[in-house]
DNA sequence: ACAGCCATGTAACTTGTTACATGATTTT
DNA sequence: AAAATCATGTAACAAGTTACATGGCTGT
């Protein structure tokens, strides 16, 4: 959902068309993340069904077709940038998953996973702290990104070695779990009030 | 893609169905992560046609019927365990085009959004540092979870605090770009060969 | 004239979500 | 007998991706 109300936000500071929205979404997030064209229009598309959003009569079907923002759609973008949504459930990590998971995949060689996915990870680092020191100070879109990723990636790559460690002090071949479906006790994890 | 791999990965140990599939994924990553029934199902379909996987003829429209990972399905499954997918672009992250983006936008209190929202991360993780010390220490697939959230909202929380000290020196009101689209010169993120 | 970019769109597909429908079995 | 749970599915939708199609305008 981020990308719909980004274009919301974008087009609060005016009339704009679609590829100029595309290309002021990448030169504020430091042409990090590319933005599909498609997804731009599609978007539009649907704001403007959701009545958040009025494309331009005049400029219907030349180029260059302009969208305004509605006064819903300025109620909507008030919602997003207004109190933080309710951290219901965390997101999904792939690499999470990939750990847990592969704990009890038979013939997975842990250590090896471990180490490789940790050396990626690391060498992204680098390169966004390169990138980050060749960047003028004024490209403050670009910087503020790289900072965002260098300290996600800092954050995962704690979590293995901390995961590591745990892994360590388990027994060798933890027993298989049965494989019938027990009563499950939910963590309602999200729900506190 | 990391619950079509993550079931794939469960059916290498043995012949599972539908709802036993998901009880062993929620299972095994602490419960913090519901799996819904519905995709369960969807992505046995897929990967059944795509001939990762084989149903059980005999128990077809009975309750229970099992599925076995075919060879072609532990060829996908080795090359998603085995090295690290190349990280082409970071993925778009929320709370970050939440911030590049709302500078812009006028009548912002800039300050008040990201005290909210750090208070909010704030209130997270301390949330799950709570229930990691109620888990028992043999809970190892919470306790790996939520480690893994936790990192990643001190992670978050820091960058805010980074991005601030950013805006501060910021002129305190930037001129507005110019609206025209301009040349753009592109950062071939994730380029790094 | 033609190459290349600007600009708008559509089509097909994947992953994921929520909600609903339908039976079978088990518990009360 | 009724209610709850187990188990399998379908429908409709949202968001995102890649690839393709189609014009208009500009520079050489």
């Amino acid at each position: 959902m981020s990308v719909r109300h980004a274009l919301l936000a974008l087009l609060s500071e005016g009339p704009k068309y679609g590829l100029q929205l595309r290309h002021e979404f990448e030169a504020r997030t430091g042409e990090v993340w590319p933005l599909n064209v498609g997804q731009v229009y599609m978007t539009l598309q649907r704001l403007e069904r959701d009545g958040m959003v009025e494309s331009d009569p005049s400029g219907e079907d030349g180029p260059q077709k302009g969208y305004r923002i509605t006064e819903p759609g300025r109620v909507q973008l008030a919602d997003w940038l207004g109190p933080p949504p309710e951290t219901s459930v965390p997101p999904r990590d792939e690499l999470v998953i990939k750990v847990l998971i592969a704990l009890r995949v038979p013939g997975i060689d842990m250590v090896e996973l471990v180490q490789s996915h940790r050396s990626q990870l690391v060498g992204t680092m680098q390169y966004f702290t390169h990138l980050k020191e060749d960047a003028h100070e004024d490209e403050i879109g670009f910087l503020v990104v790289a900072d965002a990723e260098i300290y996600r990636l800092d954050a995962l790559i704690r979590w293995l070695d901390t995961t590591e460690a745990r892994l360590r002090q388990l027994p060798a071949d933890a027993p298989a779990r049965p494989a019938r479906v027990a009563p499950k006790r939910r963590r309602r994890v999200g729900a506190r009030s």
